[in-house]
RNA sequence: GCCGACCUGGCGCAAUUGGUAGCGCAUCGCACUUGUAAUGCGAGGGUUAGGGGUUCGAGUCCCCUGGUCGGCCCCA
């Protein structure tokens, strides 16, 4: 082609002429771009342009740019491995969230001190300094190419089917193409990966910001049937600068994590003796939960709901007719075979009985519902229950309080007319959105669970599912927030919402569904008479607002890194005199403070108050009240907060003011 | 459930190549009585998760069970 041809493209939002054979790293002076969106398309930089392109720069720092960033770290992990160990077969290898990781088929599973060799070698390739290089090839040729590396021949294979998963950062669609690493000094190609790119021009581009975080097993295309091939996983940054920041979010992660605030805080425990995932509240757990609950309760009651109480086990019946024996049996306890009698000889006289430990609290309520004859006057009728459920979560599942065997659900079944359904799910949550706020989660969006089609797991006709479906989507899409489709993510029995909060740190969390359910009503034949006489049939909503109790609890102490707000804290106030001569006039003030229902304490021990107020601080306590000679004659007291900012000879009722106004309003300090 | 790592007094940690368990905090006692993150001295507390094996000898090596952690799969 003709070096001086000139074609025009758009280049950055510009009508610009170039030369026809123009690649990125003639368009592009900046060494922060590293790849090209071609017409949409991400491409290499060395990727030529034609005419009427529309053609932008990837930079490093954008979402793309650091995709490209650590999917290259990927591939120079993979040969880092292969380097070591020239034996490993190569798994796939995708950017994922801050970092990237890369399966391997060896013999024997990586160790901690592999990963400081293979950063090693990883940190020799990046200086080295080759390019990579994307290569067209084709299934036969790419077949013979990778003879010795049997995943990546499935993957070859599979390139014309369908669901490839996160296989697609390997083949993709469209052309099969083998990114070659060249080394330029040596002159040769020192590495080759199948790959769909692009990738950064040159491995110095990867620098020092990044590193192995951890090793894991991970079934071969994410399937359990499949082998189990050994991941890496690492992280990748612009900078060292941007590598240090993550690795200090991570201890702050680390930090809030609820299991170690709970030890640390005495908030709750899990006693081997019991069994893994069952958890016990201690006291001070214990008092935030309580708090939780009655302010929850409380909301419910001004809502119209009513409070419902079923046990914890149930005979087998009760399961077969709501179906979760035959769907969800996996993921229940065991039965408990009750109530067997045997002749003299043996026989069965009396056939024993199974009974279930409760996985879900709606069939006791659909039994409620059956209690009596119901009217359209009644609906609709919302059952609330803080019922514990138990679940048997396979072991490696387990996750501290938010993710155990035993669990309460604040749960509620709305049964609705069919007419009013709308209305209703649009209360409802309203009523989920602002309870979460009074408890300190402010910034949410929406999931809608749908069903995945031809899944034999979701139960109910197609005509239901389409109608739940797009009532929800009409009332989360009502709500004005942002609403994140989740096809497969449904409930057997309906479609869900679900909210999503984010945390302090930015994570996000599952909060809140509400689930539409036209299935339980007809398993359970609930009715009630219409207006004109008619028996109808309601429909069901299932809403948790918490998700369950005990999760909810560990999400806004990892929320609140241990620090709750003064109406959740457990202790509220300490008071610590100067010296002991001042504990009574503390007292004074506490008792004061205790008949208005404050959690307070006096620290009458033989510490001395630096002791006691680094006691506190470690504790988490929102307010320390300080008092000495100087504050007892003013009739004051001195504040001192978490934060170690203090208010000193603050007057006795204003001090009292102040504290039950901060609880009152749920405020944070 | 699967893969890997791990389990030492209440908590956090130590114990050269297997040689007979230490420290800090916490707890208890005594002294000290102090103005905003650790007062001093002393004492008690562990058959090293449980069980089995190898060995003259096991916290250290092997096996089983339980539990924890990181992932995978799952999450009604």
């Amino acid at each position: 082609m003709n070096s001086n041809e000139q074609i025009s493209i758009t280049l950055e939002g510009k009508d610009t002429q170039v030369d026809s054979n123009s690649t990125g790293f003639t368009l592009f002076s900046e060494k922060t771009i590293v790849a090209l969106r071609v017409n949409g398309e991400l491409k290499d930089l060395a990727h030529t342009v034609s005419e009427a392109d529309v053609v932008e720069g990837v930079s490093i720092e954008s979402v793309d740019g650091l995709s490209i960033l650590r999917h290259s770290t990927a591939h120079v992990l993979a040969q880092a491995v292969q380097n070591i160990n020239p034996e490993a077969k190569l798994g796939i290898g995708p950017p994922i969230k801050d970092g990237f990781y890369y399966d391997f088929d060896v013999e024997k599973p990586f160790t901690p001190e592999d990963l400081k060799a293979l950063e090693k070698e990883m940190d020799r390739i990046v200086r080295s300094g080759q390019r990579f290089l994307r290569r067209v090839t084709n299934e036969v040729a790419a077949s013979e190419e990778l003879r010795n590396e049997p995943y990546k021949l499935e993957l070859i294979g599979l390139k014309s089917g369908t669901d490839i998963g996160e296989a697609a950062a390997e083949v993709g669609s469209g052309e099969l193409t083998i990114y070659d690493n060249y080394d330029v000094k040596a002159d040769e190609v020192v590495w080759k990966d199948l790959c769909r790119g692009p990738h950064l021009p040159n491995t110095r581009m990867i620098g020092n910001g990044f590193a192995l975080t951890r090793l894991a097993a991970a079934y071969w295309r994410g399937n359990e049937n499949n082998k189990q091939l050994q991941r890496i996983y690492g992280t990748a940054w612009p900078s060292k600068e941007q590598l240090k920041e993550h690795q200090v979010y991570l201890e702050e992660a680390a930090k809030r994590d609820h299991r170690r605030l709970g030890a640390e805080l005495d908030l709750f425990s899990f006693p081997e003796e019991i069994g893994s995932g069952l958890a016990v509240f201690h006291p001070r757990g214990g008092i935030i939960r309580k708090v939780m609950e009655d302010y929850s309760r409380d909301r419910h009651a001004q809502s119209g709901y009513e409070f419902v109480y079923s046990p914890h086990v149930t005979k087998a019946n009760l399961f077969q007719t709501s179906g979760h024996l035959e769907w969800y049996a996996d993921g229940m306890f065991p039965p408990l075979q009750l109530d067997e009698e045997r002749d003299e000889e043996g026989n069965i006289k009396k056939q024993a009985q199974d009974y279930y430990l409760k996985p879900m609290n709606c069939p006791f309520h659909c039994l409620i519902y059956k209690s009596q004859a119901r009217s359209y006057r009644d609906l609709p009728l919302r059952m609330f229950e803080f019922g514990t459920v138990y679940r048997y979560e396979k072991s490696g599942v387990l996750h501290g309080i938010t993710r155990a065997r035993g669990f309460t659900q604040d749960d509620a079944h709305l049964y609705v007319a069919r007419e009013s359904i709308e209305v209703e799910l649009s209360n409802v949550l309203t009523f989920v959105l602002d309870l979460l706020r009074d408890y300190g989660l402010t910034d949410f969006y929406l999931e809608l669970s749908t069903k995945e089609e031809g899944n034999p797991k979701f139960v109910g006709s197609p005509e239901i599912w389409e109608e739940a479906t797009a009532t929800l989507e009409r009332v989360a899409t009502d709500s004005g927030l942002k609403l994140v489709p989740d096809p497969g993510g449904a409930a057997f029995y309906g479609p869900k919402i679900s909210v999503q909060a984010k945390d302090a740190i930015g994570r996000t969390w599952q909060m809140s569904t509400i689930q539409l359910d036209f299935n339980l009503p007809e398993r359970f034949d609930l009715e009630y008479t219409a207006p004109d006489g008619s028996k109808q049939r309601p429909v069901m909503i299932h809403r948790a607002l918490f998700g369950s109790i005990e999760r909810f609890f560990g999400v806004l102490t990892e929320h609140y890194a241990g620090h709750f707000p003064p109406w959740l804290a457990p202790v509220q106030v300490v008071g610590v005199p100067v010296a002991d001569e001042f504990s009574d006039y503390l007292h004074g003030i506490a008792s004061e403070l205790k008949a208005a229902g404050v959690r307070i304490q006096i620290d009458d021990s033989d510490e001395r108050m630096q002791k006691k107020i680094r006691n506190h601080t470690l504790a988490k306590v929102p307010f320390m009240l300080i008092a000495g000679a100087e504050d007892q004659a003013q009739g004051a007291v001195s504040f001192r907060f978490r934060d170690g900012s203090q208010t000193n000879g603050v007057p006795r009722q204003e001090a009292i003011g102040r504290i039950l106004k901060d609880i009152s309003e749920k405020v944070q300090v």
